[in-house]
DNA sequence: GCTTGAAGTTGACGTAGCGGCAACATCTAC
DNA sequence: GTAGATGTTGCCGCTACGTCAACTTCAAGC
């Protein structure tokens, strides 16, 4: 007995269109199709039906549930289920890793922070310049630096956060002031740049001195250190390099 | 200082082809396009940018990122970071319970089953009459089925699996050798059969012998049950009607 | 025989978030 | 002047169908 397209329809609980569809891209083709156009299952669509239903429930595309089905091979289908697997339960730490990193937005946003550029990051995994300092300094160095990060107490993230702000802004004060790269006050932000920097990496002298120059290299870090006074940057340069040869190993 | 397409490209980690994206749905339009239309971002385009990022890897959708943005109410933000919490949580669940169906799945491919009509469903949480059952029957006997399943033993869940197709086969048998509906050996299978029905529900007199027609009226059951012998859903009634007026209560 | 309604058909467009072409324009360096 | 890098604007493609629109077919009632 050959069943309408309706009829299969409403057994299966699918939609006529999905199995116009199904037929479409050749995962489950009518027994007969009549020569007004009509489509005609037999018992044997119905069954493929319900496999293809089940394996989409799983959460596999389309494509996967006909490769599935068309290799009779259960060894095949195990494999591609395993498979499908891991990437299920990847997928669930990540969402998982996800509803962590919203609670502490919406927490961050509750404590009084806008969404302003200087906190818009915290709690937050990622930070604007990973992907070029990838490139820069490679991938062992960013991933080391992750690591690092792991182990901070709640005062280093503080730190983290404000710490630079803190230096740009005092350095800014300073250097409108007048005050030279080699006085106390200056050294004493550097030093504070130098500590909130080794949360992240712990620099050699050259290395450090390599980061103040890149600050002056970089248009962004031009941009954004000295808010108005583009010259900002290369005040601090002078000043961490007077700061590494002083206070740094080589 | 203005950027161009590939330098806010390569700082951000985002291709030069999102990026023309994001301006073509107005999500992100540069701070200046040139006469020869090419675009240009500044510090505030960066920020912003920034905030798309960490939203969008939130996994919000890019529509509701620029709400978010747009309303720079903090309180509306933070019920919209909730709801999608809610969802993220949701989804995860629902991950945890495919990642359970697929390991079921397998178990079962291994413990030798093929993906035969027969067990394809073993473990599987709906069943291909579910949306007809509750067209026929309605979502509260549907629902308090799946209640009663719950309670199940393994070996109720084996006779569930098994049952109705060892009362099949071996109906298939007796008619076969001419034996009578009310032979002790038929209504013992039969008495098999409404055991395995009572695992879902409990039906009375009138109910299992409406259910014995229903086989009948149904061309699927029909198929389903007798393979090759087309008559043998009028055997069962008849048994299943004399069962039912020998054994249940009205 | 004619109309009506139900059920079917084939396109075609829309969805989200871009990737990846092609064809063309512009800018910089040698 | 020419090559090469860097840009531009379309347009198609992807998933798994939903949702029209415009027709055709078939059975039933007048």
């Amino acid at each position: 007995m050959a069943w309408s397209i309706a009829q299969v329809a409403r057994s299966s609980g699918v939609t006529s269109r999905t199995l116009r569809h199904y037929h479409s891209i050749g995962l489950l083709v009518p027994a007969r199709v009549a020569h007004n156009g009509r489509r005609y299952y037999e018992q044997e669509q119905l069954l493929r039906l319900q496999q293809i239903l089940l394996l989409r429930d799983l959460g596999l595309s389309l494509d996967v549930v006909g490769e599935v089905i068309a290799h009779r091979d259960e060894q095949d289908a195990i494999e591609v289920l395993a498979k499908h697997k891991e990437w299920l339960v990847k997928e669930q730490l990540r969402l998982g890793r996800l509803v962590q990193t919203v609670d502490a937005t919406i927490d961050n946003l509750k404590r009084g922070g806008e969404m302003s550029p200087e906190n818009v990051f915290e709690g937050f995994e990622r930070n604007p310049y990973e992907a070029e300092a990838r490139e820069r300094w490679g991938d062992e160095a960013v991933d080391a630096s992750y690591q690092r990060m792991r182990g901070w107490t709640e005062a280093d993230a503080e730190k983290a956060r404000t710490g630079y702000t803190r230096v740009h802004e005092g350095l800014a004060a300073l250097k409108a002031e007048g005050v030279a790269v080699t006085e106390l006050s200056v050294q004493e932000l550097i030093q504070l740049h130098y500590e909130v920097t080794c949360l992240f990496w712990t620099p050699t002298r050259e290395a450090y001195k390599g980061l103040g120059q890149m600050y002056v290299d970089d248009e962004r870090f031009r941009q954004n250190i000295g808010s108005g006074d583009d010259a900002l940057v290369e005040y601090m340069r002078d000043a961490m390099t007077v700061y590494a040869d002083s206070k740094l190993d080589s």
